[in-house]
DNA sequence: CGTTTTTGACCAGCGC
DNA sequence: GCGCTGGTCAAAAACG
């Protein structure tokens, strides 16, 4: 008897729970089908803006395939480089700036700097080999815009064809008390080697989020100082990230994008506007948490052979500028060291910083410092980076 | 036992 | 062509 009656219940409770589930199934359809309508709401919207400016600024787009490469430079994507898949689109490009002027090409900016994070034109019938030629194609196009203006004839062929296909790197030096910074991503090890005039090996990392990923990044500590951590990111994640990830990405992405939008020659007056207002493309979602995205002064320069801008994080007692940047990433990126760091670390040394300045400059490297105050106790550093924490995602006035 | 790290070998690019 | 250097590969070892 006790066991029919607890088969009955069984079966209903099986039957609940089907129930649920179909329930649960229909809800998610509505969802679907109310995100795909949005979805299609939204790139319509988005065609008529493209038509729009396109009129406005007498564009003319002679063919769909300029629009489908358009669309796909203006998809977004956490990127060291660019998104555009031909030197074709890079001349387009360039002659679209050739033909605006500034305000136009700020424009552009705000639709570069939506290249971070929803690049999602990836496919998974992209074979390794498409993704690797679209990484040497996406590194050129940097390539292209960190000559300087002035020597480049941007619709001549053989220019173009003199560019070296070297890869842009974004390097980020930090005070750091373990063997690799906590950025998010998910690394394997796949060497590691004596580098020349660093006693201090150098480790070599793939990114191993996705298998087919062609993002690497080399550790290595500083010979002067062993605290100090630097770490060189290359390549694009063709995937997308972990939250934990994002701001490691991002700032990668920002500075690949002063890399980008400047020359060797350009000072950071010329140029900053228009990141500043690039980055505020990049961050301005309409999420609640939305964090403002200050950049500061700098100037960037670029080797001929690996672009490479330097993200000094370390500390520095010359601090320049106490004022409000807020700058999201870094604020992040201090949060993540901290975790890794631990605040007993490196006592007396100054705290990453909150305002950029450029500290060292050649041919090869810019470096831009960030400083803030000295961290006297463990409390004093927790504080403060309470604090970071919250200057992150408000807007600092 | 599967995954990650280590480490010597190998390769490509560059300067001489 | 040769040597140096940076970067990658892959087998072996270590690890969980």
């Amino acid at each position: 008897m006790d066991s029919t009656k607890k088969d009955e219940d069984k079966l209903n409770s099986t039957k609940c729970e089907i129930y649920e589930a179909k329930e649960e199934n229909e809800r998610l359809k509505r969802m679907l089908s109310k995100m795909v309508k949005d979805y299609k709401s939204l790139q319509m919207h988005f065609q008529g803006i493209l038509t729009q400016k396109n009129s406005k600024n007498n564009i003319i787009a002679t063919s769909n395939n300029i629009h489908e490469e358009k669309e796909q430079v203006e998809l977004v994507s956490l990127s060291l480089g660019r998104s555009s898949t031909s030197r074709e689109l890079i001349k387009k490009e360039l002659l679209y700036d050739d033909q605006n002027n500034s305000n136009k090409k700020h424009n552009k900016l705000l639709f570069d700097g939506l290249e971070l994070g929803l690049d999602c034109k990836f496919t998974q019938e992209n074979s390794f080999e498409e993704l690797k030629k679209e990484n040497i194609n996406n590194e050129r196009s940097v390539l292209v815009q960190n000559y300087p203006p002035s020597k480049m004839d941007y619709c001549d062929e053989e220019f173009l064809q003199q560019i070296p296909q070297k890869k842009a790197r974004v390097s980020i030096r930090a005070v750091c008390g373990t063997t690799t910074m906590n950025d998010g991503c998910q690394w394997r090890k796949y060497g590691q080697k004596i580098a020349k005039g660093n006693p201090c090996p150098r480790a070599y990392y793939r990114c191993t989020v996705s298998p087919l990923c062609p993002v690497r990044k080399q550790v290595q500590r500083c010979s002067k100082d062993m605290s100090i951590l630097t770490t060189t990111y290359e390549g694009t994640h063709n995937h997308p990230l972990p939250f934990s990830a994002t701001a490691m990405a991002s700032t990668t992405s920002a500075a690949a994008s002063m890399l980008r939008c400047t020359s060797t020659s350009s000072t950071s007056q010329q140029f900053l506007p228009n990141i500043d207002q690039n980055l505020h493309g990049k961050f301005n979602f309409t999420n609640n948490n939305a964090p403002t995205f200050h950049l500061p002064k700098t100037s960037i320069s670029t080797s001929q052979s690996h672009p490479t801008i330097t993200l000094d994080f370390t500390t520095n007692s010359s601090s320049t500028n106490s004022s409000s940047s807020s700058f999201n990433s870094y604020s992040t990126l201090c949060n993540n060291f901290k975790s890794e760091i631990g605040p007993s670390s490196y006592l007396g040394r100054p705290c990453y910083s909150n305002q950029p300045f450029i500290t060292s400059k050649n041919n090869q490297n810019t470096i831009i410092e960030y400083s803030s105050g000295v961290r006297n106790s463990d409390d004093e550093w927790i504080q403060k980076n309470a604090k970071v924490s919250h200057l992150g995602f408000d807007h600092v006035t």
